[in-house]
DNA sequence: CGAGAAACGTTAGCCGGGAAATGATTAGCC
DNA sequence: GGCTAATCATTTCCCGGCTAACGTTTCTCG
């Protein structure tokens, strides 16, 4: 199997595990941190605009914001002006987790890199931005070529 | 949001999605070239015996090998000595993808990374190697540490 | 103004992945 | 030898993610 497609996975698999267990700890799933991330930034945004900006598909938001509303971490509320929105809206509980949660996975980054020197971190950054450059590229071809 | 599990999340959205359209071309799920991977390796392995070498859990090998089964990739057979056991052999179908699938990932891994100098991809996998680390020992701290 | 097009969210159905409970079979030990 | 332990696979139920189909509401254009 490819040496770096392999090692990526496997690495991706055990942080994810990693990330899973930190988040369960204040009661979140894998993935709901991002939402909420979305909404601390911009609090009322709709389904659609939360996709768009994490990279997910609207039906994934749309049934995560299910599950945490029932959660009691936000509401849904239509849009008045334009009712096929739907809003987003924090609650005080799923305000109250920005702090610790970002806390939380600052420290998790900490740990994964810990015994990195600031040059070994920053190639490690400027080249895994070139893959994901390189599978950007690989799936949506923008710009040039004619 | 953390500098390096933000990116490195985005990068693995994408390199999966590839890899994802990549194996769809051959008829197969992400994550079923992984399975059939370990078939090749030795076939007629059992669910546990393939979950521990993936690092995935026994539910998931047995609900793919269920789907797998009825793709006609492989077969369901109890080992004749011990009853409890189960193994999965390959069908034709199945052990003909091989030489396909692994050629489309050695050439999805080449264009991930073209453009790397040697030295880079190098370093890129040592780096990696060193999160994949930590992550390992923080999921489970094995020896050390009295 | 009114009908068709466009923009949104939602639902349904599939897949990979995990935890926990169940069921069957074998291993071990008194 | 028989009863309890351990070992496996399987089932059930969640979660995140995707695609496709659907229903509403708003736009747009004749």
């Amino acid at each position: 199997m490819p040496e770096f497609l392999d090692l990526f996975s496997k690495t991706h698999k055990t942080v994810r595990a990693l990330s899973d267990a930190a988040m369960r700890a204040h009661g979140l799933h894998e993935g709901q941190n991002v939402l909420l991330a979305a909404l601390w930034a911009h609090d009322g945004a709709t389904p659609g605009e939360i996709a768009a900006q994490v990279r997910v598909t609207t039906p994934t938001v749309v049934k995560m914001a299910t599950r945490m509303t029932a959660a009691g971490l936000l509401t849904r509320r239509r849009d008045e002006k334009d009712n096929r929105l739907v809003r987003l809206w924090l609650t005080d509980a799923g305000r109250a987790l920005q702090e610790p949660v970002e806390a939380e996975r600052h420290e998790l980054e900490t740990k994964l890199t810990a015994g990195f020197s600031d040059a070994e971190r920053e190639r490690l950054l400027t080249l895994l931005g070139r893959v994901h450059a390189a599978a950007s590229d690989l799936s949506e071809p923008r710009s040039s070529r004619r």
